[in-house]
RNA sequence: GGUUGUAUAGUUCAUUGGUAGAACGCUAAAUUUAAGAUUUAGAAGUAGCAGGUUCGAUUCUUGUUAUAACCA
């Protein structure tokens, strides 16, 4: 027998060297337009922004794609899988302010190290597609883009309202507005109308609410986000017309259009509430202080939804009255309210607070008398009242005139004819979701490429201009858009009448850039944004893989841009993603020092009683295993792991624990035993490679020892591939587990007949099974085996037909379902042989004797049951 | 509060309408100058709880509890 402790394997060595060979070979190449004939596969992860560092979250993502781009192109795939950066946004320009380096040379500084990392693990990208979105040549071509999609009218420039930073000088997103205060300078924030480009993507709802509908591969829980967030709601406009208007109201403020989805409870009607920026709103403001005072607060608290719900209900009595639309002798108040949104609907709703738990609340503390309309099935129509809960579920309409005794889907139905009817009111189709402003009052983002001429207006520039370069001498330590604070960038003359102008200063969202970076992945370096062939052959992403975190926007941005260039032909399907695959975060215990300040797992040590700091011996608790983050400290470094252990067992202890979509616990222990595991898995292979001839034949007949190890051999070929087909890489790593094992345990029959042979295949195997999750090692195995393919090159083995049937099965022998005893016999073997052995089986038999068989249940191969007594 | 998912060995997960498995960890022994070492042997389970369907339920189904994510 061979010496074990000399085989050891040294990923030092192997794995850039593997890596090298690869890159030489240029194994991971395809060309921009493949062979027709070959069947293509995309599979992408999402890009990475260039933080400056690799975390673990990365490194599951593109591990798990690099397991399905291996495992493809062994299944004879043409696989593209490029790498990218997702390189604007804001923290280059915080690097920028804080620390005096330019946006640009932080960020290719940053990417330079990310994409060392991401070598070192041993990716199989198609390296010389790589581009960064902040390149000209990328954003140049997304300049185009915009200017393609603004001449089809899908973009348009308006004035809208925005979270503004009086300090910063700096409009921030809802998420940035904290308690009304600006994230970052602590500024109270208030709400102004500025100018803002839009991207008409409510022009979409509906094709991106039935386009769910066919991705039959994506996570159901991401297409119900998508649907709630699309959020469409089917209801009525119905005009109200004031009551003694003021002689001052101009005739398109004398009524108020309300949208409502529930036209059933208009007889449940209390009052009506406007937003602070309804026309009405700031027409009485004008002479009336309180309610110039009130529409200021509302400004002051945000524009989010989730800023609206979570504030006080509040609202201001406008003294107005509108006239019931189905009773004309009825009239109730018009109120200001800062929880109605000028940009949902209408601006406008009434309130009904028998059925709304947000109109009660608004009822009951302004004292708003109201009645109650819809009650549940079976309710006493004369009792049923609703005092302070009010009824929301479903039921039959009361106190509403002709609507009594309908139900609720009825009597919407009999209100909307109705309103028809009348000439004030029609059935509509409402959205939640709101177009997507892309202006960004910032530096590091792609300049919308206008030009703003006193005469000729907005003067889009014209493509042989493009692109429309970011300048590099830039004062960051200026409030402001540094774009605008520029003293000459701005200043141009206008390509239509030449006279002086100033470009838009305003930058593109990020998520823009994210929303075609997939279809210029197929012809990174084409003079066009997107190559029309290229683009149609590798599109859509058959799969792509990310975090769930961008379920919504992200994903929604790119579906919607996706089908904007489909409309302008650029591309030629509506859907970008085939396939979407979401997995989960990496967590890490979290620990916590005596003054409660969270401590990094590299600074403590574990001892007999519990963990300690290692410079101090300061005792350490243990908290709770959360998202590794920086704020918490609980990070590992990828880079430490590959340094210590190798990319493989980065690789393979990383997918190893669970599936895929759930969230995994980095543990040190997790990874020490995954390491132990490979030099185990290595060394098996070694013997081999050691003790059996490259040439070694099959022979006629094999040991029983042979037959069976042959047999686990190919069920575990169909077993890693089904896995991996799933998804489910995890399974896979379980049974090439059983696999080793069973090849180590093996080694105990060595020298019985065609054992050689079964081992060196199913160490061959091994190899080639475990080449997508650890492929610089399963590339030194085969070279030990003495094959001169590289795994990287190898068709995915095919499992034997006739060694996947099973010799023998043991069948079980139940007695009214209670298993006692089993029976070994040949597979198919005859049903009434079968029971007469399972009858004459010893426990079975004294179980049986003097019962009666009522029964026989038989399940070819399974089990035997008898139902005895009566 | 709603939606969706999950619940199986100490841990992380497989599996199946028909004998519940793996890996790690754990225990013991052996080997080694040494080990994040190796080998051998072993323990560990009422499949969350309560019903229903069935000859038989961990699997299907209803309810419930716990937990997670999302929404509100």
């Amino acid at each position: 027998m061979s010496d074990s402790s000399s085989f050891s394997y040294n990923f030092q060595h192997t794995e850039p060297f593997w890596q090298q060979e690869w890159e030489k070979r240029r194994l991971f190449d395809v060309p921009n337009v493949p062979d027709v004939n070959a069947p293509k596969y995309y599979v992408l992860e999402m890009f990475p922004y260039p933080s400056g560092q690799l975390h673990m979250g990365h490194v599951r993502n593109y591990t798990l794609g690099d397991v399905v781009a291996r495992y493809k192109r062994a299944r004879g795939y043409s696989v593209l899988h490029p790498m990218g950066w997702d390189a604007f946004g804001l923290p280059a320009e915080n690097a920028a302010k804080s620390r005096g380096v330019s946006p640009a040379k932080w960020t290719m500084e940053n990417i330079a190290a990310m994409r060392a990392e991401l070598k070192r693990l041993g990716f199989s990208l198609n390296w010389d597609r790589e581009f960064a979105t902040c390149q000209p040549e990328y954003y140049g071509q997304q300049q185009k883009l915009i200017l393609r999609l603004m001449k089809e009218g899908l973009l348009e420039r308006r004035e809208s309202w925005v979270n503004w930073d009086p300090e910063d000088q700096t409009v921030l997103a809802n998420e940035q507005v904290i308690d009304g205060r600006g994230w970052r300078s602590g500024a109270l924030i208030e709400k102004k109308q500025l100018f803002q480009w839009f991207f008409k993507i409510t022009k979409f709802a509906q094709p991106l609410l039935d386009g769910l509908k066919t991705l039959d591969n994506w996570p159901e829980r991401v297409k119900t986000m998508q649907e709630r967030w699309l959020g469409r709601s089917e209801g009525a406009k119905v005009k109200f017309a004031l009551d003694n208007a003021p002689a001052d109201f101009e005739e398109a403020i004398q009524s108020v259009e309300v949208f409502t989805t529930r036209p059933d409870t208009l007889f449940g009607m209390a009052f009506l509430a406007i937003s602070a920026d309804h026309p009405i709103a700031a027409k009485l403001a004008t002479n009336n202080p309180k309610i110039a005072d009130f529409i200021a607060e509302c400004h002051r608290m945000g524009t989010s939804e989730e800023v609206i719900e979570k504030a006080e209900k509040k609202g201001v009595d406008t003294g107005l009255y509108v006239i019931h639309p189905f009773m004309p002798d009825q009239k109730f108040p018009i109120w200001i309210a800062n929880f109605v949104l000028m940009d949902y609907g209408t601006g406008a709703v009434f309130g009904c607070p028998s059925g709304d738990q947000r109109d009660i609340d608004f009822a009951l503390k302004y004292n708003l008398s109201f009645k109650t309309v819809v009650m549940p099935q079976g309710e006493d129509p004369a009792q049923f009242v609703v005092t302070d809960k009010p009824h929301t579920g479903d039921g039959i309409l009361i106190n509403s005139d002709f609507l009594n005794g309908l139900t609720i889907a009825q009597a919407k139905k009999t209100a909307i004819t109705r309103l028809e009817e009348m000439g004030i009111g029609e059935k509509i189709v409402n959205w939640r979701l709101r177009d997507w402003g892309l202006s960004r009052q910032r530096y590091w983002g792609c300049p919308i490429p206008v030009i703003h001429c006193p005469t000729c207006g907005v003067v889009p520039v014209p493509e042989d201009q493009l692109p429309v370069v970011l300048p590099e001498d830039v004062d960051f330590s200026l409030s402001g858009n540094p774009l605008d604070n520029h003293p000459t960038w701005k200043h141009v003359n206008c390509p239509k009448c030449h006279g002086k102008a100033q470009r838009e200063t305003d930058t593109c969202d990020t998520f823009v850039d994210s929303s075609w970076y997939f279809a210029r992945f197929t012809a990174p370096h084409s003079n066009d944004p997107i190559d029309h062939e290229a683009v149609n052959r590798w599109m859509p992403v058959d799969q792509y893989i990310g975090g769930i975190e961008h379920a919504i926007l992200h994903l929604l941005y790119a579906r919607f841009f996706t089908r904007a260039l489909n409309t302008i032909d650029e591309v030629g399907m509506e859907e970008p993603f085939k396939a979407l695959f979401t997995q989960g975060m990496v967590m890490h215990e979290s620990y916590k020092d005596a003054a409660g300040e969270w401590v990094s797992p590299d600074e403590i040590k574990k001892t007999d009683a519990g963990f300690v700091k290692h410079d101090t011996g300061e005792a350490i608790t243990v908290g709770r295993v959360e998202k590794m983050s920086k704020s918490k400290k609980n990070t590992i470094a990828p880079s430490v792991i590959i340094e210590r252990f190798g990319a493989d067992t980065a690789r393979w202890f990383i997918l190893s624990d669970n599936p895929p979509e759930r969230d995994m616990e980095w543990t040190e222990e997790g990874a020490v035993a995954t390491s132990r595991f490979l030099q185990r898995l290595y060394r098996v292979v070694s013997i081999i490679a050691q003790d059996v001839p490259a040439d070694v034949a099959l022979p006629e007949q094999l040991a029983q020892s042979a037959d069976d190890l042959r047999r686990m051999t190919h069920r575990t070929i169909v077993s890693v591939t089904e896995a991996l087909d799933g998804f489910a890489m995890n399974v896979a790593i379980a049974r090439l587990h059983e696999l080793t094992n069973a090849v180590a345990d093996a080694e105990k029959q060595a020298k019985e007949v065609g054992m050689d042979f079964a081992r060196r295949e199913a160490a061959y195997m091994l190899s080639l099974l475990s080449g997508p999750l650890v492929p610089h090692m399963a590339e030194d195995m085969v070279r030990l085996l003495g094959v001169s393919e590289l795994v990287a090159q190898t068709a995915w083995p095919t499992a034997e037909e006739s060694l996947l049937a099973a010799t023998r099965v043991v069948i079980a022998v139940q007695i009214k379902g209670k298993l006692r005893g089993t029976i070994e016999v040949a597979p198919d073997m005859d049903k009434g042989a079968v029971i007469e052995l399972a009858r004459a089986e010893k426990t079975v038999a004294k179980f049986l004797d003097g019962q009666t068989i009522v029964k026989t249940i038989y399940v070819p191969n399974k089990i035997v049951n008898f139902v005895v007594g009566g």
